[in-house]
DNA sequence: TAGATTGTTAATCGATTAACAATC
DNA sequence: TAGATTGTTAATCGATTAACAATC
């Protein structure tokens, strides 16, 4: 089941969409689906749907497609979110905020237990419960308490540093929104969302789209 | 210089990475760089970094390699950071805060005229100058106003009645951060940027990275 | 059973890498 | 000139698509 042998960043990257579409359709009482329906829900190929579970052990059944929920949980364990993962948020901004205050991360086995700012301002307050704390105050905290995913969502100048203070006190991933590409040492997980990178890349697709509109 | 084929979304995505690091290169004051060196930066490798340029028709020298600047300036023509797009945020949450506040979008080129809410709560307040409006006057608005790209940060619920909405008052593009796939007509561009999805394959690779360092 | 749809192999397509002649 | 490094073609690699036998 949860067998399986490299898996392409490619897969990976399409392996949360399906997730989330399966989970729609638990929602709308859909209980089974085939790989041709949900190429039309996603956008991607029956085929290399199909190609993209397989690499899990295959999860349908011939002549009936695949059980929503069956399915559903399946890419749930394969994607980790039975682990619970107990995460931080470095950097108390707008952004930091964003991501403290969306509800579907805890949802999702993505505990938030603590969240930590450098500016005086913010010291003291809370969101949902969860304590902003002095940046000082991480290498204490880590004392009591396992910290697996740590957010940086800082300035760019002080993410690398955050970076290396949290994987000094023995996280394991980094989810990070500052415009640097964050280096870790093998073993460690990145995965480095660069926000302006999107937004220059759609800039190029508007002026790709009027090229087509104007020229053949 | 502009003149080129179709460019494949693999190229389109590293474009801006390359201006990102050209930029950084720029405030170091380093005036020259060679493929290989820029492959060092950047992860990719000084043969695809040749090859991507040269969907554009090079602009590099033999022998030398690339002048810095000249090639920071041509990246961002390609990405077209000199059009200056006419912006809005639709959500005013603290995601759409975080987007307002962010200096770097109107250094190149993204102008953020206008921001739109529900929530009455918000109304009258500014952010940076730029005044929070109640969404139902976003038709009005946009007749004085050209809007040339829309953000929407609001709930997934509204994100696609406001895509409509915004496409048929003229809108090119729209940068989506609602956890939905916005569905647009031919010729409008869209960006999805779906936060958990990230997270989730984020999971996905700290599972896999354990596998390795446990087994072979 | 007949029909539907998977799992899986083979064919195709596209992207990356390697190699090197051109040339600054 | 000799050395360095591009631009570009050819080779390789990997991902996607097509096809179909297996089977529910």
């Amino acid at each position: 089941m949860a067998k399986h042998g490299k898996v392409s960043m490619a897969v990976v990257r399409r392996l949360p969409k399906y997730h989330r579409y399966l989970g729609e359709l638990m929602e709308n009482d859909i209980k089974r689906i085939s790989s041709y329906e949900l190429s039309k829900l996603t956008g991607f190929t029956a085929s290399q749907i199909r190609q993209d579970f397989n690499n899990f052990g295959g999860f349908g059944q011939q002549g009936y497609g695949y059980n929503v929920e069956e399915l559903y949980n399946q890419l749930g364990n394969i994607l980790g979110l039975d682990k619970g993962y107990n995460t931080i948020i470095i950097g108390a901004g707008n952004l930091g905020q964003a991501i403290a205050n969306y509800r579907n991360f805890d949802n999702r086995g993505f505990r938030l237990i603590g969240i930590f700012e450098k500016n005086p301002r913010y010291m003291g307050l809370k969101i949902r419960d969860i304590p902003i704390m002095d940046i000082d105050e991480l290498e204490g905290f880590s004392k009591d308490h396992k910290v697996d995913i740590a957010v940086i969502t800082t300035p760019k100048e002080a993410a690398q540093e955050i970076a290396d203070r949290v994987i000094a006190l023995g996280v394991e991933a980094i989810w990070n929104f500052a415009p640097v590409d964050i280096k870790v040492p093998e073993g460690i997980v990145v995965e480095n969302v660069h926000l302006s990178e999107s937004l220059l890349a759609l800039s190029f697709l508007i002026k790709e789209s009027k090229r087509e509109s104007e020229n053949v």
